[in-house]
DNA sequence: TGTACATCAGTGAACGCGCGTTCACTGATGTAC
DNA sequence: TGTACATCAGTGAACGCGCGTTCACTGATGTAC
């Protein structure tokens, strides 16, 4: 380990045709490092290079600039975690086990990926990198949540929401019309979710020293909370999703 | 607005004993410049220099470095946050109120703060510099939270947590006795509320483009799901702290 | 079967930039005698 | 009242570094004749 670390990799150049190889590489190492640094937002051309083996100035015959390859990565992890969480919820039984088995999906993948989740969702990076915010903050994702959670909720068989039924005194004309949940309000219990999840994704990642409770507990008390399902419930689709541990 | 930001600034030197004084401007240059830039983390030892109109040199006759620079600042302002939040709890009546109130000028803080906030809680700074790192994750301000939440829950007229006590057919031996809620559990629900809070402020500061409802209702809502308690009164309760609007 | 040439997949050196940090210095202002 | 000196509050130039980007180039390999 003395001088191993600073001998640059040799690398063969690539045969003929194989010209695709080295853009291939380039988006391994960058996602490599996405991954490893520990601040990720500081990834540099010369790294990513450097990762390779290869010369700073060959990135250019692939990609315009470090921004378009990071913009490549992320793009490619996006559309991971949306399938990650597309192909959890693909085996669930009914509408609640539909929505833990895509929340569980982004928070395991989030605590799984910390320097992607935090490129991803971080706000660190450029914004027109990033496919959150290239069109209304993974309009994608996000909405797969609001339908799951409106899906669930639906489904409750007792279905009282304590919350707005009752006590109110004099604030029932600031919304017009609350017995039925409008896709307004939908959309808004699920960003809150959202939010709530993106949360514990980012203190949990932040805060790896501290303490933290079993984090299957952590979604699924949130789940809990959002749902007005019973927490047991939950933890019980939650464990099923995951497999036997 | 041609040339005139090229000038750069002029300053006149300070007299014999006011050798402070250049210190109180650089703390509020870099705690100026975080505010304003777009990615805080990237502050530069010669751009707070700049602000202040002086040689980059002259601020190690105060500062070891940028961090300690950074630190202080940092350490201001946790400070302040937690200031707000106690003198926000202080005309509170009853624990739910003070709940509320805490919880609404911690987003309020964090939204209008957007840097700062960033840099505190975002987790883009070297751990050692921030003051919610450096003794466990903001002890004090989480520590509020979670007392504030237990009296809160505590307080409840009928405390009834569905989500606890129906629907338990295996998993009993689970949790040994949760008939009262322990420390920990109490623990867990404050962690998760912070969470809840810092994903709201995170994600709202990040897509400002976005089209967000209501700050304060959705600070409602959280709450609301935290406590288990009517939105409608949440809502009540944050309007009287918020003041007439 | 031989050879000139085009193309492909990169290289290597150089550029100008902003950065953190150092070091000897400067010039105003107090203080001792 | 004068003057030598110390101190204070900062300056200015220089250093070495890593960075993004450019540009002319190289050397292996395929293709036309």
């Amino acid at each position: 380990m003395s001088s191993e670390e600073a001998v640059p990799r040799r690398r063969r150049r690539n045969p003929r045709g194989q010209g695709q190889v080295l853009k291939a590489e380039l988006v391994e190492a960058a996602d490599r490092l996405l991954a490893t640094l520990e601040r990720p937002e500081t990834l540099t051309l010369r790294q990513v290079a450097r990762e390779v083996g290869v010369a700073p100035a060959s990135i250019y015959g692939h990609f315009p600039d470090l921004g378009a390859l990071v913009q490549h990565v992320l793009r490619l992890r996006y559309d991971e975690l949306a399938a990650v969480m597309r192909t959890a919820a693909d085996g669930a039984e009914g509408p609640l086990a539909d929505l833990v088995a895509r929340c569980a999906a982004y928070v395991h993948w989030g605590v799984g990926h910390p320097g992607q989740y935090r490129t991803l969702f971080g706000g660190g990076m450029p914004a027109e990198l990033v496919p959150t915010n290239a069109h209304g903050a993974g309009e994608e994702l996000l909405g797969s949540v609001v339908a799951s959670l409106a899906g669930a909720r639906q489904d409750q068989p007792e279905h009282q929401d304590r919350n707005e039924h009752q006590d109110r005194q004099e604030h029932q004309d600031r919304h017009e019309h609350e017995d039925r949940r409008g896709p307004e309000q939908e959309w808004q219990a699920g960003l809150l979710l959202w939010t709530a999840l993106h949360g514990l994704v980012a203190l949990y990642n932040a805060h790896g020293s501290m303490p933290w409770p079993d984090l299957t507990d952590l979604i699924a008390q949130t789940l809990a909370l959002h749902t007005g399902r019973p927490v047991d419930e939950i933890v019980e689709l939650a464990r099923t999703a995951d497999g036997p541990t």
